[in-house]
DNA sequence: TTCGAGATTTAGGCCAACCTAAATCTGATC
DNA sequence: GATCAGATTTAGGTTGGCCTAAATCTCGAA
């Protein structure tokens, strides 16, 4: 059934693998639409990409229903997810970047670095476990770390917490939040929620600061070293 | 006449500008049989991008007669030897890459890095005014140095000069040239030539060594500082 | 001055990846 | 269980960049 033909991938499938990886949390299947949205894609063009890459052997496609990676495909994105990941990390790391900045650059190197390149960037950085966002990357062997980290929404008052993963790719939020002292390895206790899906009133390093419902769900924490 | 919009070029565009900007030493037209074996293409499909370049302003085409680069083209040329260049550079200064090594990573790099990221690499180098075989790199306004050094080959028994440039891309010669002390920055003195384009006789910082003809004709030298 | 080898261009196709428009399927709701 | 909105797929078209084969041009040598 699947082609064992290990030719290059092109960029784009390599893009639909990474983004369909990103879909399915637990490998539940992703849809057309989903996928199109992420892309920036017409529905019709992911359509016709699907029925490809499962004739490739890279998806396992139910019409109507879905798609998910199969073993194949799932390595071919992890091996893309390394990819950004550890560019990030350098790029951050050696080149003077703003954690803001890194994504849309490491958007477009991920498809041209050689697997070489990347682990001599690892080895450089000194094989990173996560990247500059919190995200956790794949080893070399393409192991990745299941992290379960609680959201920031979900902490009761009173508790200190340690900022572990922001998830998000906008810079403008970025920069605030680093704006704000809330980047991973922050430390951090909530003073009180509002209710109804209300702001959060954070101690941030000794600085108060209020944040949006929202934004809280997209920063991950766990519990504090220093507690 | 030429279309004034500056979208970006595709990685094909790109590539046939440094190769056409690469085989035309002092402006003088490039032939679509040159261009297609440098990119390993057909005369024919080369004879086609030549017709769309055209159009676009970035060539100057001749029918039957060969091209050259408009001011355009050349910019948009010397932009990608920066690059290439930068890349190889930085591949070498801080991530341990052989110099035989780099050709082919930057030959994929070049095509994906932003401004930013090569300017970047640039500072960190110390904006260097050569890549790690000794070409000159444009600097970021499109600059480039016009040197004029002496082959190997032309230079008389009992000269002391210093190495400046290796032209050569090929991994196998480099490693070569690299065990016998032939780099960018070795001192050495001719010992003999034989005639008949027969191999010339070394001395490389204090080992004698014997290179054929046409490999002395790609190694360029000036005269020696400690002369 | 003509001829022909070799270079170049034109003609006609192919493929990956995108698009819009039209057809079809699905599942929640009445 | 029929209906319909929204999701999905199919149909048909475009573009960039490549190909081979055929036509055409150029220029040096006879």
């Amino acid at each position: 059934m699947a082609a064992a033909t290990h030719e290059p991938l092109t960029r784009s499938v390599e893009d639909y693998l990474k983004v369909i990886w990103g879909l399915s949390p637990e490998g539940r299947p992703a849809s057309t639409s989903d996928i199109a949205h992420r892309l920036e894609l017409s529905a019709a063009s992911v359509s016709g990409m699907i029925k490809r890459l499962s004739e490739q052997g890279l998806l396992e496609h139910v019409p109507y229903k879905g798609v998910q990676l199969t073993p194949d495909g799932r390595r071919a994105a992890l091996k893309m997810v390394r990819r950004h990941r550890i560019i990030e990390a350098y790029l951050v790391g050696f080149l003077g970047y703003g954690w803001d900045g890194v994504h849309q650059e490491a958007e477009r190197l991920e498809h041209a670095v050689s697997d070489e390149l990347i682990e001599r960037m690892s080895v450089a950085l000194g094989n990173p476990a996560a990247d500059p966002h919190g995200d956790p990357i794949p080893t070399a062997d393409l192991a990745i770390e299941e992290v379960s980290w609680t959201p920031l929404s979900e902490v009761a008052a009173g508790e200190l917490v340690e900022l572990r993963r922001v998830a998000s790719e906008e810079p403008d939020r970025l920069r605030y939040l680093a704006s704000v002292g809330l980047q991973p390895g922050a430390t951090l206790m909530v003073l009180s929620h509002q209710p109804f899906q209300g702001p959060i009133t954070l101690d941030v390093d000794g600085h108060e600061c209020v944040i949006g419902h929202e934004l809280a769900q997209s920063l991950f924490v766990g519990r504090s070293r220093s507690a």
